[in-house]
DNA sequence: CAGGCCGTAGTGGTCCGACCACATCTCTGG
DNA sequence: CCAGAGATGTGGTCGGACCACTACGGCCTG
């Protein structure tokens, strides 16, 4: 009956799907201008109630991003624009799934690593050493956990690899850190965490990705080994 | 000057957070009923058109569930609700981003395919059986990339990390596959890829995880080279 | 002429009220 | 007792109005 809708679920829906179809066939390039939320609407025959919730799904993935005043714009898609949501994922899981959240880390963190001993520049080497020297002289926790989060952000970075960046720092989101980090630092884990992000940088000036693997996997290992360990109590 | 809001960002914004915050702080279980669109947005002080869009994007990142006629929901919260916007990312990739994913799927997808070789049930050995035999068994390309993605779908589930298929889940996406898989099998892909899929499950029935990890690594880095390779020309 | 100021048009952000489509329960009639 | 018809409440859609902000251009001033 109808010359272009299908009419298969609802149409907000289906406006998403159109819109994330016409960047996948190139006909939005990254950076570019979307026609007028009204326009918008009227193109794709409905109203621009329907069309805004289309919108805010697709700027929530990270696909657009709308510019109060100034107009709707389609992101660069890059890693990190797409995989901002990731975080969530780690926000709001608990108990078994932390555990699992933190496997996955350790694999591709030790992977990461292992490549950054291969590929990290000397500037870039100079910045892991500036983050662990400001870790180790202070005792703010807050000011320790952000150099923490930039020493291995600069190190996935220097893996050359941006997605696994962009995964990583989902993994490693402030509060996923922080809510670990809480009950960890009791015993006596701050000297530990010391001498393990020792260790990964003597493996990076070594250019030893095979030590540096062993040492991230373990760095790792060690906070998933005692979050299990408070899951069985 | 007000009670409550601190009005930073727009109102839909807060919203969001509001109700992410809920969830995480356990004022909202995983299956629970959310209050109507209406009086969410009375209790927030915001119209329900804002409160729509604020469903809308938990909706999309795997967090709420909204049922016609019905009401909303809060989902499980497994891995597989959240990481479902993942699949969008390898969707809308292109050029190098595609290598990365699949750079990443190779490392995740060769400690999976490890985790399975030690962890595997009878029953789900036979099911990979059945998925590699079947795959075997017919020259549809549809059919063949179905049983394809069943096969390391049913490997990945029997690692035990449901984060972790989850992930592969969504990097394995049905047209991210067969985007690649286009013209990939042109040359003499389909033997090489038979092959491959039976030695993982050679290395799955002798329980050997390393054999198991060198297999799959090999089997997506044979991908992963071949695009490398196109993208180079 | 150069520069900054200000007005204005156009954009996304918010709100309201009405109606539709669907799911669920309730009440009725057999 | 059960099945069907209805009533009720829910999310889904629509249209229009107004607000907040941006960007641009013309105006005024120095």
């Amino acid at each position: 009956m109808d010359q272009t809708a299908p009419q298969k679920g609802t149409v907000t829906q289906r406006a998403i799907e159109q819109i994330k179809a016409m960047i996948g066939e190139g006909r939005l390039e990254p950076g570019q201008r979307l026609p007028t939320e009204r326009d918008l609407a009227t193109q794709l025959g409905i109203s621009r109630s329907s069309m805004r919730e289309a919108i805010r799904a697709l700027t929530v993935m990270g696909v657009l991003e709308a510019r109060h005043g100034s107009g709707i714009y389609v992101t660069q898609l890059e890693a990190g624009d797409l995989l901002e949501t990731f975080g969530v994922v780690a926000d709001l899981s608990r108990g078994p799934r932390l555990v699992e959240l933190l496997e996955v880390r350790r694999v591709l963190e030790s992977t990461a690593t292992a490549l950054a001993a291969a590929r990290i520049t000397p500037d870039q080497l100079a910045d892991v050493e500036k983050h662990l020297e400001a870790m180790n002289a202070t005792d703010d926790p807050e000011e320790i956990l952000s150099h923490d989060l930039a020493f291995h952000r600069t190190i996935a970075l220097a893996a050359g690899n941006d997605t696994m960046a962009a995964i990583l720092e989902g993994l490693s989101s402030r509060t996923f850190r922080a809510r670990v980090w809480r009950g960890y630092q009791e015993e006596d884990a701050f000297a530990r965490t010391r001498r393990e992000h020792a260790r990964i940088h003597r493996a990076l000036v070594a250019r030893d990705p095979e030590a540096a693997r062993a040492a991230a996997a373990a760095h790792v290992g060690e906070v998933e080994e005692w979050l299990r360990a408070q899951l069985d109590e």
